[in-house]
DNA sequence: TCAGGTTGGGAAAGCGTTTTCACTTGCAAA
DNA sequence: TTTGCAAGTGAAAACGCTTTCCCAACCTGA
């Protein structure tokens, strides 16, 4: 059915050696007319080289394996769209598994990724705490780096593989800050997984900087969240109810946060005249809803591309690559209205 | 390096053909001793089939190809979505091609695909009407499909191939005679990308439904756009000050909405008592921005799913599947302002 | 006892490439 | 006229798997 390469080479009267070597500009020498002969034969035919055939053979396949969480989240997509920029810059091409937030199918995307012997995986969407699961994925891994596979994460994680971090404790802190500078003393804050470290450090840091400033937050105003809209919205309300003298709640991420302003609007709770909100990311959107969105800017595309930069990288040493972060202020910070 | 057959069938005491039998299954009768054997070994040793030596011999990867615009866009991630969720249930693998809204890369990209021998492309970021570019890329998706290959589009094409198409015209006739019961009579218009048959169905339709109404639209009121969200600011603005007297505006994608509100917004103009403002899609954020944006539901996920389906039937012939649409009125409509 | 099945297993032929190695030339040097 | 080399070409051996074909062993019924 299809075109091979022998029928290139027997079009052009040539060897299957002497075809090849024209059609990947070999090194070795040959002449200017089988060079002409082959090329001319090759688009006579509509010739598409086999890149299961070349894999085999060259012990290489020009492709990486991404495992996000759902494509959909702009944190993701932003990751998404930034490997995709260098990898088309590395000339790779980019699978992509989405594991819609079940452990399971990252394990089993593993697998499926190492069959297809890519040169590299990089991990987005997980970062989980929890010990079974984490020994299960780490043997994972190391199986597809025996082979001689390269992984990177972004966010931390507790696997030995090249990492992106964003300064999550940085960023959490200056939003305490900014907070307590306004005049904020009582707070709420919705969580993320439990298990994610990027909730973790987030969380902590936030609550750390409070503490250092004399502030203690009761553990049930911290509530737990999934990173999804609904469930930002689902927790800004049980917040409110339990802790009505909440004056500032902070979002562990972008999404959630515009979840909760929502919700928020809804039950006639208006910010940042009651009550002020925080985020995490700056995902493209949190600029443009109402009020805008005080957060703290994650240069997602950068991870994305250090990400895959790290992972073709020939450095066999294990990289951590730190991306700093920055506090915006918008418009849901304000300072408290006078008790 | 890595584990191959021959290796497990060494351990397990076998010939190469009894090891694959056993660890694909196969229509073959395996004694139960040999199956445990392979079985066993093949776990110690941690072997890891190579996808494309299977991909080689079996003629047939169980991998397909997306091409999307841009993944970051909200409209692109839902499709992607939808495309994923069936390709895990379908056991299928998906690399993910971003153009960046590059033409050229279009066609790189299915060239590459098609040296991945991928089942089946889906094409969800172009429609492209420049009869040049149509011509060139039939011919690349022509070659594919000759191959065996499977090629389904999203949106209206020019190109013979399945194809999986939204209500646009339904849709925008909706949003015109929504408007036009409200009581506007002046209109604008931010058109989409001049190529796209998506802007044109759009426009088209929009225009029709007015000019059955005996409102005439100018042509000078119905300004270039691309699709993303500042290039809605832009128009939005350029809009304004070209027709002051403007009461209602039509973005035809809601990314574009989106910029157009907030830079309405920043210019002091109140949507919806100045202006009402419709977009068309309904992305997830469309109901969070403020007004809420009045849109039509396209159903993205769906219409991934379905490109997928159709890429993967059996089915010969081509088929055109139409997912239907639907208004969804929120808050950026109202009556125009008494004159 | 023997023809005719059935059952389980292996050898080997691909699949479409790349690359090593060996083989011709033609030509400069001896 | 040899010899030695470089340049250009081809034959063939991989790469890791599936599957066809063939063979041996065992069983069944006459």
């Amino acid at each position: 059915m299809a075109v091979t390469l022998a029928d290139v080479a027997r079009r052009a009267g040539v060897s299957l050696a002497t075809a090849s070597r024209v059609l990947n500009g070999s090194a070795r020498a040959v002449s200017e007319e089988m060079r002409a002969r082959v090329t001319a034969a090759a688009r006579e035919l509509n010739y598409v080289p086999n890149a299961h055939a070349q894999a085999l053979v060259r012990a290489t396949t020009r492709t990486v394996g991404v495992i996000v969480h759902d494509v959909s989240d702009p944190y993701f997509a932003e990751i998404l769209r930034g490997i995709q920029r260098s990898a088309a810059d590395a000339g790779r091409l980019m699978i992509v598994c989405n594991t819609f937030r079940e452990p399971q199918r990252e394990l089993e995307y593993v697998h499926l990724l190492q069959m297809q012997r890519v040169e590299a995986i990089i991990l987005a969407g997980s970062g989980l705490d929890d010990r079974a699961y984490c020994r299960e994925l780490t043997e994972s891994l190391d199986s597809f780096a025996s082979l001689g596979g390269r992984v990177a994460v972004i966010g931390r994680h507790n696997i030995a593989a090249d990492a992106v971090i964003p300064d999550n404790v940085g960023g959490a802190r200056a939003l305490a800050r900014h907070l307590l500078d306004l005049g904020h003393r009582s707070f709420g804050v919705i969580d993320g997984p439990a298990l994610l470290t990027t909730s973790r450090d987030r969380r902590n840091s936030f609550v750390q900087a409070l503490t250092s400033s004399g502030i203690d937050l009761p553990p049930e105003a911290i509530i737990p969240g999934d990173f999804t809209r609904d469930g930002g919205a689902r927790a800004a309300i049980a917040l409110l109810e339990r802790f009505p003298s909440i004056t500032a709640i902070f979002a562990l991420n972008d999404v959630m946060a515009i979840g909760a302003l929502v919700a928020l609007r809804e039950r006639g709770v208006a910010v940042p005249d009651q009550v002020s909100l925080v985020g995490f990311d700056d995902i493209p959107i949190a600029a443009d809803v109402t009020p805008a969105l005080t957060t703290v800017r994650v240069p997602m595309d950068q991870l994305g591309a250090e990400a895959l930069a790290l992972a073709l990288s020939a450095d066999e040493t294990l990289r951590t690559v730190y991306l700093p972060t920055e506090i915006v202020v918008r418009g849901s910070t304000a300072p408290p209205t006078a008790p």
